[in-house]
DNA sequence: TCTGGGGTCCTAGGACCC
DNA sequence: TCTGGGGTCCTAGGACCC
């Protein structure tokens, strides 16, 4: 039996955001993004997109094209929080609910709507209640797999309704210009342009005419985009949050810079930041990246892996810092960032064990277990002491 | 008008080991 | 004399997504 999974996909949510908080702002074209002169658009509010601006488009052109816009910089924490609302509200409808990102999630809705005769007044009372409870307008796709839903909700923006089921896929999603699939981005599409495959339907007869060579040049890719254009792809809706794989922070300078100091002092801060990151996560890294974005926008990439774990700040500034010397050739710069990676549980297993192991006293061990139960403890005050903060905030 | 910042996953070559 | 085959780890780069 095919399930029935739902993907819901809030539209312009950060702009939405600011006129939840904001009533005066309805109807006027909202634009949040980097409001500095290398800043880009994050989103804009269909009144603003009217005007031709978009996701991405440089800040600057946006105020061409709408001099009249209300810019604002964003305010993460609050989206956050209006994201919490939202897949709380999804949880009325199944405990199966995924975070994809912060403003999209997928449903599994089988055991609801395959009970009801009229799944499509379920999904629409779902919509509306959405809108009057938070506030948040969102589009709605269903299929049988994440990949059929996700490209529904992407047919009809916003507030639509899409489903496609298996025996649609011909009809609805072969007429698509090939670069509408989910999963295959710019370059990849110019490629398949250039050997004249413009079309989901293009594409899919040629995985079937051309299949070696397809195999060939996509590699692993190649199962995931046959899987899903026959409809049979990933249809598991995981509720656990996943953990993060890395973390980190980069910053685009204000100008480009060759100053060894400057950057230096910059990737000090982002260090910092990233060792703050950690400790939230309850994360501890094996693995250092240094980033640097030169003037042409070429991204190169040095990193080291660590055997022993890494959590304080002081530790990945050093290491950094290195990382980034090392390798510096004194050319301009445009952007440089510290990615912490193969991140581990900070629980400290000697420290959990030694409680309990052989019995016998070890000075050392049991000093490492003091200071990790003192962490513990900080750790719970800083956090209820920023739940409150929270509280009072909003 | 001049291109952000946060991530995930995959590939490929070389080192190293057995 | 002249050069295996497999597995895993490390590193760099790139595509993609929101």
């Amino acid at each position: 039996m095919a399930k029935i999974i739902v993907h819901v996909d809030l539209n312009a949510f950060f702009a939405t955001a600011e006129q939840i908080r904001r009533p005066d702002y309805v109807g006027k074209p909202v634009i949040v993004g980097g409001l500095g002169p290398r800043g880009v658009v994050s989103t804009a509010s269909y009144e603003a997109r009217k005007y031709g601006v978009h996701s991405a488009m440089p800040i600057g052109e946006a105020r061409m094209l709408c001099p009249n816009g209300i810019f604002l910089p964003g305010d993460y924490p609050y989206y956050e929080m209006l994201s919490r609302s939202f897949f709380g509200y999804l949880k009325n409808y199944s405990s199966l609910v995924e975070e994809a990102s912060i403003d999209e999630g997928f449903v599994d809705m089988t055991s609801l709507l395959s009970k009801t005769k009229d799944p499509l007044s379920v999904l629409a009372s779902l919509q509306r209640g959405l809108l009057e409870q938070i506030g948040l307008r969102c589009s709605i796709g269903v299929g049988p797999t994440k990949f059929l839903a996700k490209m529904a909700s992407d047919m009809k923006k916003p507030m639509g309704i899409t489903i496609i089921r298996r025996k649609d896929i011909k009809k609805m999603l072969y007429p698509l210009p090939i670069d509408n699939f989910f999963g295959i981005g710019k370059k990849t599409a110019a490629h398949l342009r250039s050997k004249g495959i413009n079309t989901i339907g293009d594409f899919a007869s040629e995985t079937v005419n051309n299949e070696f060579e397809m195999k060939k040049f996509f590699g692993k890719r190649f199962d995931y985009y046959v899987d899903s254009i026959n409809g049979y792809g990933d249809d598991v809706v995981n509720p656990e949050r996943p953990d993060p794989k890395s973390v980190g922070h980069s910053r685009t300078f204000m100008t480009d810079t060759d100053d060894f100091a400057e950057i230096k002092a910059v990737i000090e801060e982002l260090s910092k930041e990233v060792g703050e990151r950690l400790s939230k996560e309850k994360k501890k890294c094996k693995r250092i990246v240094v980033n640097v974005k030169d003037t042409n926008f070429k991204v190169s990439s040095k990193s080291i892996n660590l055997n022993e774990p890494i959590i304080e700040s002081e530790d990945i500034i050093k290491l950094a810092k290195k990382l980034f010397a090392d390798n510096y050739s004194g050319k301009m710069i445009r952007l440089v960032g510290v990615t912490a990676g193969n991140l581990v549980p900070l629980k400290d297993r000697n420290a959990q064990m030694s409680l309990f192991d052989d019995g016998e006293y070890d000075e050392d061990k049991t000093q490492v277990l003091v200071d990790s139960l003192n962490r513990k403890a900080n750790k719970k005050v800083v956090m209820i002491a920023s739940e409150a903060l929270k509280k009072n905030g909003y």
